[in-house]
Formats: C-alpha cells, structure tokens, sequence
DNA sequence: CTTAAATATGTTATATTATAACAAACGTTA
DNA sequence: TAACGTTTGTTATAATATAACATATTTAAG
C-alpha cells in the first residue's frame, strides 16, 4: 500500500496544512491552526518540520523563516531550492528550472568544495505588484 | 563621484568586530563584544546591522542568522551575494565569480518577475574537513 | 512471539533572534 | 536660529527555535 516513505499522524498534519496554504507558513502561524487537532506545543512543529524538510516535502525559505510545500518534485530531497520572492506582496514561487540547476550543480567542480545542496533566493517585484 | 558614506560610531564599532572575527558573527554575540564600549542593547546592534547591509559593508548568511563582512566589493551594494558553507567547520567563504553572478542576474529576463537582488547559499564539506 | 532498537509523541521550560515604542541627542542645512 | 532627518539610548516585548525528559509506538531481529 505505502510504496512510498509514509509520514507519521503529526507530519502529516503538519504538510496538510502547509500544503493548503496559498504561501509560505510560519512555524508558530502552524501551531495555532493545528492546537485543534491536539498539538500544543512548538517542538511538535519544528520536529515534523525537520523530518518533511529532510524527505523534500517542503522547503524552507530562510530569508523569511517560513515553509512552503515543494511544488516542482525536481529538487531531489531538497538539493537544489531556487524561490522567486516578492518584495511588495511576499508571494513566493519555487523556481523549477533545469538548466538553472544544472548550472548550480555544476558550480561545485570550480571551488575546492564540493556542495552538496544550494539555496537560491530571487528578490524582485512581481507582475501584479509592477 | 562615489560618494563616500562615513559610518556613525555605532556602525563603526560593530563593522570592526565583524570584520576582526574569522567567520559570521550573531548579533548577539556582537552585542556581548561590544559591551565595554557602552552599547548595551540588542536594538543598537540590529539598527548598525541593517544599514551596515544597506552600504553593502556586510551581509547576512540567512541559514545562519550570521553576519559577515563584504569580501569582494563586486556585489554592489548586497545585490548579488553568493556563499558557499562547509557543514562540519562552519567556515563561510563569500563567493566571487563574475560569470556566476552574470548568470544569475540574466536569469531575471527568463520569468514574468525582473529580479532586483538574490542571495545563494551553497552547502557541502570544505577541504580541510575531507 | 519477544525483546531491543529506533522513531515518534507529549510536555514543560528555556534559549535565541528580532522588533516596538518613545525620548533625547546630534548633524545638517535653509 | 529653526527645522528636519538621523542616530542614539532605553525599556519592554514579540517571534523563532531548542533542551531535556518521560512515555508511547513502530520496526526489525533473534
Ligand atoms: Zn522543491
Ligand atoms: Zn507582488
Ligand atoms: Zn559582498
Ligand atoms: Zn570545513
């Protein structure tokens, strides 16, 4: 039945609700929408949140401290994350970019470092907000 | 032509301790260092941070909630900053690379939103760790 | 099946990071 | 001088995240 890794009663509900959200939820913006379904306490969250991060359901955008759910499926456990932000309404967008990650990929044979994960934030003004 | 903007005394105290340390600095760990020279409060070390950042003097690793001091002087006031982080040492090391930044900043064009700013944070093991 | 290990949960408390709000001092310039 | 913007000082509080410990549940061997 489960072909794939299952998630546990509290990831669960926590990438539900992560899921649903138009954009990025903060953790504590969680708590109060799950505290009906039994959960109280902030170490619940941040627990499921590490693990779902850890599978690649969802991102974290640092710049903002939020989460959002992984929309492109291309990020590979969460090895390569490029969002677009906006500035003016704060919508964020995954970017799902081949070449974009591929070039970044790449990157790492210049440096004496090999990377193993790389995080881009775009910053602009979207159309709607021009 | 480029006009030179001196630094407040605050500002000057905290650019110092910044670009003393070996790696990123957290603001409070800032705050303790600073406070023989009278500087006693988080607010006075958040408001030197943020326009230390807005001259483009220092930037935030917003994995970390760190500051470093502007290494390269190519990313024009904050507008194209890359990193790379070794996971084991936490050494950070700003990444300057010319064709990097050109790419990126071209990347603007491909999507409905003109980028006016991104930060990129790459992860992996430093040589010294290997 | 039985047991041990690993994973997940519940809970209380605390640590860390960051901002709000207000008053006073300072620096520029009209 | 007066007005304005910026910087400072200060107290309080908000927001984000982890420590520590006890219990429960699932998983995998033996
Ligand atoms: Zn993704
Ligand atoms: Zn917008
Ligand atoms: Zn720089
Ligand atoms: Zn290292």
């Amino acid at each position: 039945m489960t072909l794939l890794q299952s998630l546990s009663k509290n990831q669960q509900i926590v990438l539900d609700i992560i899921k649903k959200a138009k954009g990025p939820l903060k953790a504590y913006s969680i708590l109060f929408n799950v505290q009906k379904k039994g959960i109280n306490a902030p170490q619940q969250i941040y627990r499921a949140l590490d693990k779902l991060i850890e599978m690649g359901k969802i991102h974290k955008i640092e710049s903002k401290n939020a989460f959002v759910a992984c929309k492109s499926s291309d990020c590979e456990i969460s090895k390569a994350t490029a969002f677009s932000i906006c500035e003016s309404c704060e919508v964020v967008d995954e970017i799902s970019d081949a070449k974009l990650s591929k070039y970044l990929s790449g990157f790492n044979r210049k440096k004496g470092m090999k990377f193993k994960r790389f995080n881009l934030e775009f910053f602009g003004i979207c159309k709607k907000c021009k």
